[in-house]
DNA sequence: GCTTAGGTTTTG
């Protein structure tokens, strides 16, 4: 076959190409040159219909763009392919793909002039000896299983493409790999935002200085030290003062790695959501032996005993005590468990401005030294927790001695600015020096410097204290109350007594008392909504999802719907002994490359464990299966559409399903927002809502009556579609609900609630009933 | 939506 498509595995990171072929820049393409043994190289940005000639040869044309010069126009090229390699491309290629071709004729471009590209174009098909090469953008990858069995998870990861530092260009957009050569740790800048300045170097022997600001600290990449490896995703390249500069674009993301060879490859990142195949962490080990024999790494880290004066040095400590000086410096007691062998300051500070347990203080009067921190610290040291553990960066020691002492003691600043990655950083508790100090600070043997007696006053403090802010909680649960109006607060309040002897339907105020709650196990209180036929249903559960993916595996996949105009299909076999075959069609979108994982895809033949993993990598993911002419969804008792963790169903009576060719209208949207209500309307499916469904038994002294709760976010604050997947939800929820009725808790002392309740009528032939429902109601945000 | 900083020690 003369299209070869070359998939990369996870044991091959290069192309096969042969090795008599030499790359041929789009610059030195002339008409008429000799180009044998030459090939050209470029990711496809454009691609026409596939067309007949008037003699019936095949006809593809597709729009190559250079790897070398980005931002030049004359960097895209147009490729006419003819004859069966047209076909053959027509079916494989897709935008973003790698596409490679030697034996190439080189032709004047006739719309050179028009469209702005290359001054020729290349004229490829079999007769005139071409190959093509096409490396695909997406991988297969395979996972052993977890339980170590001889299963295997089948998973797809979009594949990033990461730039070597020294091929960087203005203007664009990219994803790097580089080892931290220096940095700043995260500190509040002049704007709005928290700033962290990281030098990297690659073995392209190019350095870039990146600035990434983030609102959130937490954003910015986890670097401890120099040396630690980063993958930047989506970075913005562009010139300042001749260099090339990154800075923080929309979608920026980082991953950090320990540096070290040999240590664990594991990542440090604030995004729940990333992608780390096998493939990365060969990068990760390739970059730290590197960096192991091309950058100087600083050796171990200072202890408070090796410190010299006059000098400056990263310490690795916990924070004992805290406490305000003045409005331009802040004061830090730290430890690391070793003794300074100088007499160190101290930095008098009134008694009442000392943050700390006393009693520690006390202990560790004789191992803590005073940290000075100034200026733009400041406000970072105040919000660190006692007992943190920190790496304070390029402290000074100063040796002064004061006019009313002989001796001279040792001073310890953290001058104002950033420069020399001046700062303070929070290191978390799994990282290994803190293991390492953790366990050395509780070898130290602090026997002898105890001295309980003057602390118990201070003891008896924090006791006092804690009791008043309970009392104060209890009161306001006693006077206000927990829940708040929405709406209507003019209205007065009407005692229960009053709202069972009216006649319906009515709305009144009420103030009252949770009694008792139905379902008391919470999470029986979701159900699906269809509000069309006001029909409920339970939300069905993972085996009925099962069941239905394995009927419709039985179906086979229908090739002659694989890669349409607005999909692209990529079909695998699975390594274990079924062999199954899944199909993924990938719905094209414009920002495919920068956010492969913004993808809506389609998948036949995958298990539920397959459909899931997909749901959590890809943006959404619709199970499908083939008939004779279109892709079609399954029984609507499955969910139709997986978003993440919630699985969206379709109502069976309100839903007309039509064939899937209906979503390419939405793909073909500038900036599809994949909203599953959009989907589901051009599909034809009546989404079904997720609500919660409770009865309060409410009693206010004068009556009693049961009130249904019938809410989809606004009473709880949490959405019925994600409780189902978050046990955390589902605490928050049990803690409202705990609050709201408390257990074991008498009458007098249950908390009031002020609810809106409209009473309405339920009559069948048997009997006529009244009904109430809470409306325009919600937990007070201080109950929260 | 924009800025912030843009490595190269304070002067307390």
């Amino acid at each position: 076959m003369p299209v070869q498509l070359l998939k990369i595995r996870k044991e091959q990171s290069e192309t096969p190409l042969p090795s008599h072929l030499q790359k041929e820049d789009l610059k030195h393409l002339q008409e008429g040159c000799n180009h044998t043994n030459k090939y050209i190289q470029g990711i496809v940005v454009l691609s026409y219909p596939l067309t007949k000639l008037r003699d019936g040869t095949d006809f593809f044309k597709i729009v190559l763009q250079g790897l070398d010069d980005l931002c030049s126009r004359i960097n895209s090229i147009n490729i006419l392919i003819y004859g069966e390699m047209a076909e053959d491309c027509a079916k494989i290629l897709r935008h973003g793909d790698t596409f490679i071709v030697t034996g190439f004729k080189v032709i004047k471009s006739p719309t050179a002039r028009e469209d702005g590209r290359h001054g020729c174009h290349l004229e490829v098909s079999e007769e005139a000896g071409s190959t093509i090469y096409v490396q695909t953008k997406m991988l297969q990858i395979i996972l052993p299983c977890s339980s170590g069995k001889s299963q295997y998870i089948f998973s797809v990861a979009p594949k990033y493409v990461y730039t070597p530092l020294n091929q960087l260009k203005d203007g664009t957009i990219v994803n790097l790999y580089g080892v931290v050569k220096f940095f700043k740790p995260p500190y509040v800048s002049k704007g709005t935002d928290y700033c962290s300045v990281v030098t990297l170097v690659d073995p392209s022997n190019a350095k870039l200085t990146c600035t990434l600001f983030n609102g959130n600290p937490d954003s910015l990449p986890k670097i401890y030290k120099v040396g630690d490896i980063v993958r930047f995703h989506r970075i913005k390249i562009r010139e300042y003062n001749g260099q090339m500069q990154g800075i923080t674009s929309g979608g920026f993301a980082s991953l950090t790695f320990d540096g070290t060879v040999g240590a664990p490859v594991v990542p440090r990142t604030s995004s729940k959501m990333y992608t780390f195949m096998d493939e990365e962490h060969k990068t990760i080990e390739e970059l730290r032996v590197w960096a192991a024999s091309n950058i100087s790494v600083p050796g171990p880290a200072a202890k408070l005993s090796s410190v010299q004066p006059m000098l400056f040095f990263d310490l690795t400590c916990q924070l004992i005590g805290k406490a305000k000086v003045d409005g331009s410096s802040f004061l830090l007691k730290v430890w690391d468990g070793t003794k300074c062998p100088y007499p160190t300051w101290r930095v008098p500070v009134e008694a009442k401005d000392l943050e700390g347990e006393k009693v520690l203080l006390h202990q560790l009067r004789n191992l803590m030294v005073d940290i000075l921190v100034y200026d733009n610290h400041v406000q970072l040291a105040k919000s660190l927790k006692i007992g943190s553990f920190l790496r304070i960066y390029s402290i000074h020691t100063k040796q002064a001695s004061a006019d009313n002492e002989d001796v001279s003691r040792i001073e310890f600043h953290l001058h104002g600015g950033t420069c020399y990655g001046r700062g303070i950083r929070v290191l978390p508790e799994s990282n290994p020096d803190v293991k390492e100090l953790k366990a050395f600070l509780e070898s130290v043997d602090l026997a002898g410097s105890q001295n309980m007696e003057s602390m118990s006053s201070v003891e008896l403090d924090d006791t006092f204290s804690g009791f008043t802010d309970f009392e104060s909680y209890s009161q306001r649960c006693q006077q206000l109350s927990v829940t708040v109006l929405t709406d209507h607060q003019h209205l007065k309040n009407t005692e229960l007594k009053t709202v069972i002897t009216s006649a319906a339907p009515q709305q009144y105020r009420i103030r009252a008392k949770l009694r008792t709650y139905k379902p008391q196990k919470l999470h029986q209180s979701v159900k699906l909504h269809c509000s069309k036929c006001n029909s409920l249903q339970e939300v069905p559960d993972g085996d009925e999802f099962d069941f239905i993916l394995r009927q419709s595996a039985i179906t086979a996949s229908n090739p002659e719907l694989h890669n349409t105009s607005w999909y692209d299909s990529e079909m695998w076999t699975t390594q274990d002994q079924k062999q199954r075959n899944i199909v993924i069609h990938f719905i094209k979108h414009v920002e495919m490359l920068a956010w492969p994982e913004n993808t809506l895809l389609m998948v036949e033949g995958g298990t539920l464990k397959e459909v899931w993993k997909l749901a959590e990598r890809f943006k959404c993911v619709i199970p499908v299966r083939s008939t004779e002419d279109d892709l079609e969804l399954l029984d609507l008792s499955a969910p139709f559409l997986l978003q993440g963790n919630v699985k969206y169903y379709g109502c069976k009576q309100c839903s007309a399903p039509k064939p899937m060719t209906c979503l390419s209208s939405i793909a073909a949207e500038e900036q599809p927002s994949w909203d599953p209500t959009e989907i589901a309307e051009v599909l034809g499916i009546v989404l079904l809502q997720y609500v919660f469904v409770m009865r309060f038994t409410l009693v206010d002294g004068t009556g009693a009556l049961n009130a249904y709760l019938f809410d989809y976010e606004n009473f709880f604050q949490i959405p019925a579609s994600k409780i189902l997947t978050s046990s955390f939800l589902q605490e928050k929820m049990q803690m409202t609900m705990n609050m709201l009725c408390p257990p074991g808790r008498k009458l007098g002392d249950l908390p009031w609630l002020e609810c809106f309740i409209k009473s309405y009528n339920v009559r069948d032939a048997m009997k006529h009933q009244v009904c109430y429902q809470i409306f325009d109601t919600t937990i007070a945000g201080d109950v929260l």
